[in-house]
DNA sequence: GGGACAGTTCGGTGGCCGCCGAACTGTGGC
DNA sequence: GCCACAGTTCGGCGGCCACCGAACTGTCCC
C-alpha cells in the first residue's frame, strides 16, 4: 500500500461514511454499513472488501453475518486527523426529534474508538488538566503527579501491543467535531475508556455509540475528579 | 474540507509524488516540482492549486516564480502517517550512480520535513534514550531529566504557534522509509532540528534534502550525546 | 425441505478527473 | 522593444471506478 493507495480508499464518500460509522470503535454488519450510507448491498460488500485489503478495516465473519470494524488505534487517529483539516467548514443542518435525541445523547457522552469524548470526554480531559495530571505547556503531556494518580487508581497504561513498535503517543489530544473541545486520546485516553467499562462506569445506551455515566461511575470517577455532576 | 476531499488530495501520483518531494520541509517552485514529477507545467499549476485551496500547501509568490511548501507540521504528519501504512511493501529498485550517491547522502542524514532523519536522525533518537532524556515505556516521551538537559543547552521546545490551540504532540515517534527505525519528531524533533541548523552543527548539501554533520557539530552536538563519529 | 435473509459476483453504464497541447499573461534580462 | 522563460487557462480526450440490478452462494429457522 502506497500513499496514493491508502489515500484513496478514503476518497470516496461511501467508504468514508463507513470508517466515520466506524470510528465508534465498534463492529458492524455489512448491512449496517450499507443501510447506513445509503447504498445497495452489493456496493458496500465490494467496498468494504476494498478497505479490508487496503489494512483499513479487519474482519470478522459469523454466520451469515460478516463484521467489520476499524484494524486499529492507528487507522482511528488516521482518520481523525483527516477530517479535522481545513476550516472546520459546515455544520450538519438540523435534523427529527429522533435524531436530535440521539444527537443530544452522544454530546454527554461516547466513545471515540477507543477513548471517551463528548461532554464526559472533554469534563475528564479539563479535570485531569486542572489538577496538574496532565500538563498541556508545549503539547500534552502526562506529569509525574499524573503517573502516579494512573498507578495509585491501579490503571494500567499498556504499552504497545506486543509484535509492532508503535509509534502511538502516550498521550494525545483529540480534537472532535461535535464538541469543539479537545479531549484525551492517546494510550492514556484509551486505558480510562477501558478500566470506565470494566469497573461499570459507564454503559453503553441501545447500540448506538452514546454513553451513559452509571451512578457508581460519578461515585467512584468523575466525582472523586471533582466534575459537576452533569445535567440530565 | 471534508475527509473525502482531503484524501481525494492525497489520492493521486502527481498530487503524492509532489507532496512527498515537499516533506523535505523546504520551498519549491512549481517547475521543479512538474519535472520532477513527470508531467507538464499546464497539470503541476493545476495540481498545485488544487493543493492550495485544499490547504495542504501553502504559496509564496516571487516574480515569475511560484514557491511552494508543506502548509505547517500537520501535514507533514498526515502524509507520514498515509505513508506509513500497510506491510511497508516493496523497495524502490536500484538506480544509477549519480541517483545513488545522492540517496547515501541522504540516507547519512536529512531533514523529514522539520526535523533530523536518516542515520543521524536515527543516532541522535538512540543516543537521547540511551541517557534516559527520552522514554520509550508506554509510548515516546521527555523525561525530567530530558527537560532539564533541553534547558541546560538552552533548545526550547516552541510552545503551539499563538493562535490555533496545537493538538502536536511533544514527542513523537517518525518512523522513516529509508532506515527502519524510527527517530523523534513532534516538537522536541523540530526544537533540535531548528538549534542544529542555528548553530551551525549542521548544513545543507547543495539544494537537496540532505544533511552534512559539520565539524562544529560533531564537537558541540554528536559527541556530547556519545555518538560514533559517522564513517564519512 | 422450503423460505427468508445476509452477503457476493458479474456485466454494463455513467460520470468524474487527470492529462496534454496550444494559446495566453506576466516577469526579467539584454 | 524584444526575446526567453515561468506559470496559467482552456478545450478535448481517455481511462478509471463507484454504482446498480440480477443471479448466485451460504446460513438460519421452522
Amino acid at each position: 500500500m502506497s500513499l496514493v493507495q491508502t489515500a484513496g480508499l478514503l476518497a470516496d464518500r461511501t467508504r468514508a461514511e463507513f470508517c466515520l460509522a466506524l470510528l465508534d470503535g465498534r463492529a458492524w454488519t455489512a448491512g449496517e454499513l450499507a443501510r447506513h450510507a445509503g447504498v445497495s448491498a452489493a456496493t458496500a460488500s465490494e467496498q468494504l472488501t476494498r478497505l479490508i485489503d487496503g489494512g483499513l478495516l479487519a474482519e470478522e465473519r459469523q454466520g451469515r453475518h460478516r463484521y467489520v470494524r476499524l484494524a486499529g488505534p492507528a487507522v482511528a487517529s488516521l482518520i481523525e486527523e483527516l477530517s479535522s483539516f481545513g476550516p472546520a467548514g459546515t455544520r450538519p443542518r438540523s435534523a427529527g426529534l429522533r435524531e436530535s435525541s440521539r444527537l443530544s445523547a452522544e454530546a454527554r457522552g461516547r466513545t471515540c474508538y477507543d477513548h471517551l469524548a463528548g461532554q464526559l470526554g472533554v469534563g475528564v480531559s479539563d479535570a485531569l488538566l486542572r489538577r496538574g495530571l496532565v500538563s498541556d505547556e508545549d503539547g500534552l503531556s502526562l506529569t509525574a503527579s499524573g503517573r502516579s494518580w494512573f498507578a495509585a487508581q491501579d490503571i494500567a497504561i499498556e504499552p504497545a501491543p506486543a509484535p509492532r513498535r508503535s509509534t502511538r503517543p502516550v498521550l494525545r489530544g483529540c480534537l472532535d467535531w461535535t464538541e469543539r473541545r479537545m479531549h484525551l486520546g492517546g494510550l492514556v485516553g484509551a486505558a480510562l475508556c477501558r478500566t470506565a467499562f470494566e469497573r461499570g462506569w459507564v454503559e453503553r445506551i441501545g447500540t448506538g455509540r452514546a454513553l451513559r455515566l452509571t451512578t457508581l461511575g460519578v461515585r467512584d470517577f468523575t466525582e472523586p475528579l471533582g466534575l459537576a455532576r452533569p445535567a440530565a
